[in-house]
DNA sequence: TATTGTTATACTCTATAACTATA
DNA sequence: TATAGTTATAGAGTATAACAATA
């Protein structure tokens, strides 16, 4: 196979971002196949684990994805029996959100899943090393 | 607004990265709308400057894309007139891909946007920061 | 037999705009 | 009037499988 001259692209933060992005997407999808959810839904799951109750519009603010989009997340993952749309008190526009105990369940194998991933994808680097990168990736951000 | 609790995720690799990811490529877009070009049509055309002849299959190699994807991303790109599908002089299976000088023209001029959208998302790091996340995130791909 | 480009098809993720029911 | 959820729709990005032309 020819060899290719990259030119500036491996100077761009932009360029690494999605280098390093795909590869650890795919990553993370063989380490939780036995799940079978992916990085958004897992992001879902712990959310509404550590938020129980909240809405939908909610959880879209909080993910930084739009509220029509949610609507496809969730009936995913109510579908598999992972949440539940119960109806909220206070308000009957919306629903609270809550994992059901099978999601409850699925949730605590796909952390340790998790964790296996991240040790895998990180394991080059000294836990110093790693702090940096959250540091440095976070004040990418802007916050 | 509610605040949220976030859990493991802020102390999680992929999470950081996948929101980097989304903060940059939105900044990559209003950066880059005068030239109208998302970041993976930037990385095809500088890949195609510096390596005038290469064929899609090989395209998709370096940027790691199936030739069957590779196929719209050219369409496109020659539809508006900035890269060219030449006969390969030695293999009339393919195309030697080039830039047109309207590409080449467009190009430059996405360099120099490319060039202050980086300035701007890495705004908060030192010169040797940026170095860092470089050096860290290519090393999260592991090569 | 293997490879290049292509097509048909499908799946994910995302958004906008308009609707409904409630507030 | 404004908000929560929904639907219809659309677009980007991706892949797999099969095909014709060529190697």
């Amino acid at each position: 196979m020819t060899e290719h001259d990259y030119d500036l692209l491996p100077s761009l933060i932009g360029y690494n971002l999605r280098q390093a992005q795909t590869a650890v997407f795919q990553d993370f999808s063989e380490s939780l196949k036995d799940c079978n959810i992916t990085p958004g839904q897992f992001g879902v799951l712990v959310l509404i684990a550590a938020n129980t109750g909240l809405n939908q519009t909610s959880l879209g603010n909080a993910l930084g994805i739009d509220r029509s989009t949610v609507v496809a997340v969730i009936d995913k993952l109510e579908g598999r029996g992972l949440v539940e749309r119960s109806p909220a008190p206070k308000d009957r526009r919306s629903y609270a959100l809550r994992l059901s105990e099978q999601g409850a369940e699925l949730l605590q194998r796909a952390r340790g899943l998790v964790a296996d991933h991240e040790k895998r994808i990180a394991g080059d680097l000294q836990p110093t090393e790693q702090h940096q990168l959250i540091a440095l990736l976070s004040r990418l951000r802007g916050k």
